[in-house]
DNA sequence: ACCAAGACTACAAACGATTGTATTCAGACG
DNA sequence: CGTCTGAATACAATCGTTTGTAGTCTTGGT
């Protein structure tokens, strides 16, 4: 009546339940009679015979589950990637463990030990803070630890992240091809791997155009925010910089630079060219339509579910990190700069 | 060096592994004299000791997992969805196994098939199918299952559900007294709950209000998708079917609207009230910003949990049921209609 | 001083698979 | 005809818990 064990298939088919495991198992089918073999497969079929994936995990030692530490499924950056992660990982035969932190310390060390406590076979980290001890304890547990969006100095710990330095480029490129000289950049957090990394990019991109590298073009904003996004564009107002475009750290902070704009009677992109980063879902939507840079959130999901793998099925070998080439959306938020600069 | 088991604890501590069991699960705690219990939980945390959840599931027969069948992770519905139904089940000690189905028959038989596989506990269905033959199959398996977002002819399956019906009513009732007495609805794919649902609510509201129930006046779209909803617009327009407001049967289709009227040169809400359902993020930052229907989903997502978890822990108790209450909010893509109805 | 009752704790059998080793058996060979 | 070989299968231990039952030891009542 219950659901049919291995022991049920052997009783049916008349041979031992050890038989019957290895002619379920294709890497030692080989080991049994292929007539045998045969009728096995057939009854365990008949019978509608499913593995116990839980006796199997507590004899075998792996779970073929493996773990992703995000900070909050409700990011929209987060969705997709989850998706390339699954999807792959899934017909590899792996479950994956999701699991938030909300950017919260306590949160985090929960959520890693429930995921300890799961027996997962390896680890995703994809939480935003730059540096962790979490990740030496884990990788020191001889599990392999994949880093996503960003890089540790830990060279020996793989990762796959955006390439946000080309990204920047990209994105600095169109705008001085378009003639803009005084560019603003409303960097994300310095604490966070992607604020710190872009900001950085762009003094390189400011370098490569030979444009003077003026400290008050930089706003460092709090937070990934709207919120932020505005208050640092109302700043940079009230204090008279000259600026005729934005590059935004993230999507979010160039709709609140948006915001702050048409706050104070200026318009986008005749005013001030902006550019966003992430190309979130209905940017296309925006007013203008938002300029921005593309990440491929569902190809890292995907290729860091094989690097995983990777690390799971040969673990002596050598750590690899790969760098995903972004593209820059050029919609209508960037435009050519007023002949002359604004008057303030 | 091995990860320590209950044999390791009870070695330290002096005792039976049983005893150690015991002491270590509070609902037998009592069993076991109070010192040693102490002396138990400290050696166990001493040796970081982490009950193995493969060999206690293989003994009890209870993963403590559930699965949740959702459509899409990257559908901006979802996420909150899931991360309140993590959020309780997480705290009841429960794991949630997410898996999409991209509304794919057979994509979702091998999702379900999974989740059997894992031995899951319950059952959280989130597709939009209106009927499925899963679901008869899934409730025969004396497994508690539970609805989201739509229901089943069967009485006996708890379900929760956002009060589509009252959410519809609101907004015409707010287009109504406005001064709209031509609304068209942009329906859903009528295959879909969702869909079939609001279709229903919008015939009672015209109803209550005294308006014809012009056939003209309803579109059924094959998609809820952008695309959809402005071609649905068009045709509207090419066949001089004259309204002054339009309730859409979801954001998407609001959006494709707005593509559409812009297209025709027509202008929201001067020639055109539009109303969307969901709010979905950044529909505050559309052009105007959209009047919608807000539905809380991540409630739905923790009521959902709450009610399997009733479920998981009586299972003779009667099944229940709970509709989520909708909110309208307001923006600016709502106004009263021009004085004469638009010339065509 | 003996016995019953209780309070603890130990024993041992599961749960359902995997896997190293032992067994069986048929055929080959000297 | 006995021995050996190798293929195929059976046996049995094991993974780490849980839990019914049996055992031990106090304690108190008579």
């Amino acid at each position: 009546m219950n659901r049919p064990t291995l022991r049920d298939v052997a009783q049916a088919a008349g041979v031992h339940p050890a038989t019957v495991s290895r002619a379920l198992n294709p890497q030692t089918r080989q080991l049994v009679n292929a007539d045998t073999a045969q009728r096995v497969l057939r009854t365990a079929r008949s019978l509608g015979y499913r593995p116990n994936p839980f006796a199997r995990t507590l004899k075998t030692a792996r779970s073929a589950t493996v773990g992703l530490v995000i900070p909050d499924l409700t990011n929209p950056l987060f969705p997709p990637i989850v998706r390339g992660l699954e999807d792959v990982l899934g017909t590899a035969g792996y479950g994956v463990w999701v699991v938030n932190t909300d950017n919260d310390e306590q949160r985090e060390a929960a959520a890693i030990e429930s995921l300890r406590a799961r027996n997962v076979d390896g680890y995703v980290l994809a939480t935003a803070r730059l540096n962790h001890p979490l990740i030496d304890e884990l990788a020191a547990e001889n599990v392999p630890v994949l880093l996503v969006n960003r890089r540790t100095e830990r060279a020996d710990i793989p990762s796959v992240t955006p390439d946000d330095a080309s990204g920047v480029a990209l994105a600095m490129r169109h705008l001085v091809e378009l003639g803009h000289r005084r560019i603003v950049h409303l960097a994300g957090p310095q604490s966070l791997s992607t604020g710190y990394q872009r900001l950085r990019a762009f003094r390189y991109a400011l370098h490569d155009h030979g444009l003077p590298d003026a400290p008050e073009l930089v706003v460092e904003c709090e937070s990934f925010t709207e919120d932020a996004g505005a208050k640092a564009v109302q700043r940079l107002l009230d204090d008279d910089v000259e600026f005729t475009a934005v590059l935004a750290g993230n999507d979010l902070l160039a709709v609140g630079c948006y915001d702050a704009l048409e706050e104070r009677g200026l318009s986008c992109p005749a005013d001030v060219s902006v550019v966003g980063f992430n190309d979130t879902r209905f940017m296309d939507k925006l007013h203008p339509p938002l300029t921005t840079v593309r990440i491929p959130h569902y190809d890292i999901g995907a290729e860091a579910a094989r690097l995983l793998l990777e690390g799971l099925n040969q673990p002596q070998r050598h750590a690899r990190s790969v760098l995903l080439p972004l593209s820059l959306v050029v919609r209508a938020s960037t435009a050519p700069p007023a002949p002359r600069t604004r008057a303030t």
